[in-house]
DNA sequence: AAACTGACTAATA
DNA sequence: CTATTAGCCAGTT
């Protein structure tokens, strides 16, 4: 497994999220002091499991839809965490970003 | 050390 | 709106 301080920093972002705000993978790579590693972000979170206290169901990809395959006992259970959270999520099960993004600073090129 | 993988992003069609 | 392509780089094998 990873030896790397990198994830700490990762979780460390992460765990920064207000809750009932969504924020990108590149955006907590960029809060994570890593801008350019949204991959590490996720690779990160993958390796996270319940017990953890990283709201990791706070990430979601640039589109504002949960990247997990729709597991009920992994992708659905986000989208319930969410919800509870005050998250509204769309038809197609995507999120509203220009609402819930966790909107501190975005990113330069935008 | 080299190749493969991936909870991504942005651009294009 | 979705699908495809390319770029990206640490982690895993």
């Amino acid at each position: 497994m990873a030896k790397s301080g990198l994830y700490a920093r990762i979780y460390g972002a992460v765990k920064r999220i207000p809750k009932g705000r969504v924020a990108t993978y590149g955006q907590v790579a960029r809060l994570a002091g890593v801008p350019g590693h949204a991959r590490l972000v996720g690779y990160a979170l993958h390796s996270l499991r319940e017990g953890t206290d990283v709201p990791w169901h706070r990430v979601v990809n640039a589109q504002g839809r949960i990247s997990l395959p729709p597991d009920p006992e992994a992708g659905g259970f986000q989208r319930a965490l969410l919800e509870s959270e005050g998250v509204v999520f769309g038809a197609s099960g995507s999120i509203d970003l220009k609402k819930h993004q966790w909107k501190k600073e975005r990113e330069s090129l935008l």
